[in-house]
DNA sequence: TATTGTTATACTCTATAACTATA
DNA sequence: TATAGTTATAGAGTATAACAATA
């Protein structure tokens, strides 16, 4: 194990990218697949459900994205007419984005569908797996940004 | 929580899609940045110096890339001098891979730096959460590959 | 006919940066 | 000058499929 050679089975960054993209391709198929939405647009859809009313700047922080995937994706989906924008009045440059009836139809058929895949996925754990889960998540998420920002 | 709105940062998939971005990105820090490789030469040099003499069908299978992203990065690393190519005599439609001397020094640097940053990552945990977090991991990716497969 | 590996193509994603309009 | 958002562009990743060589 402390030789020269690491078995990449046994490499945490190497598991966990491994399944967090076997995951994040579940969860696409259904968005993806039945309803024609790519990442990002999903993401801005379930920012704007959970917050209404968000400048893109509120979005790119509360979704994980950049400000050019958020444009794009707004773009996207208020060609689908999913979303709706409008000039804040108390700063023009800010757009305030709200979901349109339609998007948020959509939002409501997508969301048990991908609940019940959280849920699939979750039942493989016991209770205590999933609480501690939990904690490790938000310690190694913590860690990461550590040393990321520090180089 | 059992209402309409799913709140992104309690989300399983999209918590687990912002750690394993984040941890890709500390590791991809080490050998893009430094070495100027992408993930996918990355992954086939690791794959290669874990097993001596592998066909690019086993590296695929190894490393969790489709074949054409092993033979492009199978390309690029040739072009490096980093892996040498030679037709398996025993049937020619395989190129047997191995480490050039150039390709295993730079393998060699590589492997202490970033199990340095898994060991500063899993630091966060205790010898009991890492453990069960090894489960975890398992029972998971388990899950995910039915749910994927199934549809 | 089936398999290994390569090549072609097109689409998505990502990163940097220039640009606009407002402030 | 600084900020919110858009647009441009190029590089990297991914997916489908056609292809060549070999079995």
């Amino acid at each position: 194990m402390t030789d020269g050679v690491l078995d990449l089975q046994r490499f945490f960054p190497y598991r966990l990218a491994v399944l967090a993209e076997e995951v994040s391709r579940t969860v696409a198929q259904l968005y993806a697949d039945r309803f024609d939405m790519t990442r990002q647009e999903w993401r801005v859809l379930a920012a704007v459900a959970a917050n209404r009313q968000m400048a893109a700047k509120e979005i790119a922080e509360y979704s994980t994205l950049d400000k050019m995937s958020v444009s794009r994706a707004v773009a996207a989906l208020e060609a689908k007419a999913l979303i709706s924008r409008e000039e804040d009045p108390a700063d023009r440059r800010n757009k305030l984005l709200t979901l349109t009836p339609s998007g948020r139809a959509m939002y409501q058929k997508i969301v048990p569908l991908v609940r019940a895949r959280e849920d699939y996925l979750l039942g493989a754990l016991s209770p205590t797996e999933r609480d501690m889960l939990d904690d490790i998540l938000n310690k190694l998420t913590s860690r990461a940004r550590d040393l990321r920002q520090r180089g």
